[in-house]
DNA sequence: CGGTATCCCTCCTGATACTG
DNA sequence: CAGTATCAGGAGGGATACCG
């Protein structure tokens, strides 16, 4: 498996806390970036359309996970000096290139869950009053 | 479970807070648990084998970490009741089968972590001393 | 060896209010 | 409209010490 050549390359590479692949993760990790590129995969927004697509994020957050995509060359913030004012949020081709991949993870939970959930109810119900050989 | 009937054909309900595939990802989004799992797509791990392969994680967290990967029946815990004591975790059928999602998001990072951290770079810059006009 | 128990602390996240 | 400012709360993660 072409993960195994990766892996065998660099075996520390991804345990190395100066690893970029670790911020990679760190980014993923966070709450509404994800969901974000999803949403701008679809298409351009503007910063109330996103807000009100996601739902339940507050601007400070929703600014602050914009400025970070921005930051990493995943999104680009257009400004058109208008009145009212608007501000139009894209991905760039590497933010497209992550999708893929994100799609991926996407999908799996969809398929997967289920089983995940079922393992939780069993996990819970096993260990609620104590593992002794019940 | 009833979320998961409208979560399995709307894939557009993971902005929906209650929606499970929201909590995939905050599963890949924990620190360690990519790690580890990468780790035991390798081979069965005792304990301090995982602790000494990924290196900078405490017994407490990796503990937190690996309980939460069992109970998502990602994981299982085999404890062998000798002396020494000897417990390996290895992945479980469900836990072989994110690998290759989580395998694909380390392979775009690995490609692309360099763009990645020259935007950063330009951003950093063009944001230091104030974005005027050049 | 394979964990627990405690304390601590930072960062993420959110609510609310205000501004160019 | 598109943010910023401020305060607050809680979870995640870590250092250290101890136990079966």
């Amino acid at each position: 498996m072409r993960i195994m050549e990766a892996e065998a390359r660099r075996p520390g590479d991804i345990n190395d806390p100066d690893c970029p692949t670790r911020r990679l993760i760190d980014r993923v990790g966070d709450k509404w970036s994800v969901l974000v590129i999803l949403r701008l995969f679809e298409r351009t927004h503007r910063f109330s359309e996103l807000r009100t697509a996601i739902g339940g994020v507050t601007p400070k957050v929703l600014t602050h996970t914009l400025r970070a995509l921005e930051r990493d060359g995943l999104v680009e913030r257009h400004v058109y000096a208008e009145v009212p004012p608007r501000v139009e949020y894209r991905l760039t081709g590497l933010g497209h290139s992550i999708v893929a991949p994100l799609a991926a993870l996407r999908d799996w939970a969809e398929e997967h869950i289920p089983q995940v959930v079922q393992a939780r109810e069993r996990y819970d119900a096993a260990h609620a009053k104590g593992p002794e050989g019940e």
